[in-house]
DNA sequence: ATATTGTTTAACAATTTTGTTAATACAAAA
DNA sequence: TTTTGTATTAACAAAATTGTTAAACAATAT
């Protein structure tokens, strides 16, 4: 009684929430196409009424697990730049091993982005532009300090670009075809954290060697 | 009139073939939930009607491509293996060649098989118990070369399957987030036959250096 | 010529999926 | 207590998509 308003108010956010939580689950494993917004309501315990009621379409619904995955993922390209304190050899070992541990907790991700960006680039045109100015400029400072470690003898002089590449293809890549490997790999993978840890030391020990002074 | 019948013949080849062409484009690029039949016959010229005459069913139309596409899989798998009668290294380094290449000529592959992998697992089970024992074995003979090459000193003693694994990835992430990196790389990507090229000696560079006695 | 077989079309049927609406309940505020 | 706005449900509507069928048509063989 006295507390049902309350009680509704968290109800409703409850509902709302709910919703949104079974949409990025639904998305996330079956895309766009693949999802069901009779599914998404089913898996949140509500009407699929209720799912119109809140968010009017399903692409609106859409947009909105969209806007946070593109966010998460900005941060993970932030983390792969590492601290600007440490000497910078050491910086980019501490970026692969933060984007890596980066993905490991959005393990599915990187297939959700890939796939919106291929079947609908023009959608996030705009998005791009923004992100893409300060991308700019980080490797820009990060092959300042390159060129600099590389003149003191310390590091080869590598182009950052190719690098980072080199860096999300084997990070990213680990996850992205898990499921793939998997049932390849026999005993390697077996155990999932073991095979983790030893891919997180070998993407770190392949890229020390490529940017390593001969 | 009197070319009536190899016109047919010609004509009838042609649409089945035609819908193959239209049904494997639809595919590879939208998946099987975005794809539509009628837009596969529509692409092909033909009414879909048509389309359902010649597969019966998209689910069937859909396996024919997977097949294809699957067994196209399968021999860059090989080419990653490179020339046996090669020194072990020059193998390698022909090896990643050689599926770099494989993998440009299919730059909608990866995406669509690793899709395929994570929203159905279970329908390639089959398929993935013939091609594991033959990936073993070949696993098995690299790295008892590789092992050779060690105590000779030519190189590393590294673990094959790390090093395979770093080569698919940072071999396909090329072409599977060729669209994603794009915009963000400014007049790196500008050049894609330029990028690609560079993008290659680099994979080839940096598992070299991995590989590579110290 | 005629029967047979395979091809093609157009119209239709069935199903799935998204989205809407009218009725209802219910709490909060006036 | 009336009013107001929000939440909820169930039933319905609309659209898209896949799949079917009957009949027309063409090719080939008998």
């Amino acid at each position: 009684m006295f507390n049902s308003k309350t009680m509704d108010n968290k109800e409703k956010q409850n509902k709302e929430c709910q919703i949104l939580i079974a949409a990025e689950q639904e998305f996330l494993t079956k895309g766009y196409d693949g999802a069901r917004t009779t599914s998404i309501a089913k898996a949140a315990g509500v009407t699929h009424a209720m799912l119109h009621y809140y968010f009017r379409t399903k692409e609106q619904l859409f947009e909105r697990i969209v806007d946070e995955k593109f966010a998460t993922m900005s941060h993970s390209m932030f983390a792969i730049m590492g601290d600007p304190s440490l000497p910078i050899v050491e910086r980019i070992k501490g970026g692969i091993s933060a984007h890596f541990d980066f993905v490991a907790e959005n393990p599915l991700l990187p297939r959700f982005i890939i796939n919106e960006i291929v079947t609908r680039p023009e959608h996030y045109e705009v998005l791009y532009k923004r992100i893409s100015l300060i991308i700019e400029t980080i490797f820009h400072d990060l092959q300042f300090e390159v060129n600099r470690a590389a003149e003191r003898g310390e590091m080869e002089r590598v182009d950052v670009k190719m690098i980072l590449i080199s860096i999300m293809s084997m990070n990213i890549f680990t996850f992205l075809a898990y499921p793939f490997m998997e049932p390849l790999m026999g005993e390697l993978m077996a155990d999932r954290d073991k095979f983790l840890a030893a891919r997180k030391a070998e993407n770190i020990e392949t890229i020390m060697k490529r940017i390593k002074k001969q």
